[in-house]
DNA sequence: ACAACCCTACGAAGATTTTCGTTGACACTA
DNA sequence: TAGTGTCAACGAAAATCTTCGTAGGGTTGT
């Protein structure tokens, strides 16, 4: 008998952007990171240092202190976080409801492609076949 | 030319959650927002009071305040939100694809009925067909 | 009129998130 | 060794989110 454990916390916004250039770039510094977040937006140094110290605590990232600069790379892979988010989001706004999701999903693109949507009946025919 | 107009604000986790109440009843007083959020979980009552105060100020709700009671309704429709909140997410997180999305969204359902997925291919249908 | 009750408004505390200035250590170079 | 530059650590300010205590005013019943 174990406690259920909580897992890791819901990134924020300022930490899911952290998060996807970690996991574009893989392994990274700080200055990396803070010059890949900076093109797209103007972000102080150590603005991005704090984040990164508060993420290793909250275990969303990981530390390497071996350098001089630390190197921190995700703690999750890009789609285990994707998938934590999505289950939380389909519970919170969606009453668990897939379908609703995905219609609401398909709305906002007006212009999804062809490709798209035969990409998402594949999805659906395999998990249709093999559950997984 | 007018300014692109930056819409309402995403609502935060209790915003939501008062949100959801409104949707499920219809125009409310606090004292019956309160006590719905109750079941869920202890809520004050001058804390749900204050919230929808700042969800007017936000544009989020509307009020009436014709009677002494003010009622509280959604400003938008529940599919509106849904649908605002799936685009952000679709955008932050998934990079734009659905298919990404609807695929996250399944795996952490692993029971999806078959009714479920029936109606997540009428819905791909229904797209394919009109557009729209 | 008085008490008991319900309502809004206001302010503020507490919690969390986001940003950044300052400091001291280390490294490289002239 | 003095000067210049980069780094982690720390603290704290600023912004946002969440909760609630208190005050003041209406309403109802006795």
């Amino acid at each position: 008998m174990t406690m259920p454990k909580s897992g890791p916390p819901r990134p924020t916004d300022a930490e899911l952007g952290i998060l996807r250039v970690l996991w574009q770039r893989g392994p990274s510094t700080v200055r990396e990171v803070q010059e890949s977040l900076n093109e797209a937006r103007p972000t102080g140094y150590t603005t991005v240092l704090k984040m990164l110290q508060i993420m290793t605590e909250k275990g969303l990232v990981r530390r390497d202190e071996q350098q001089r600069a630390h190197v921190y790379q995700a703690q999750f892979a890009q789609h285990q976080t994707q998938r934590q988010i999505v289950g939380d989001l389909l519970n919170r706004v969606f009453d668990g409801s897939a379908s609703n999701l995905l219609m609401h999903a398909l709305a906002t693109k007006k212009g999804a492609s062809p490709e798209e949507l035969s990409q998402i009946r594949d999805i659906l025919d395999e998990f249709e076949r093999g559950g997984r």
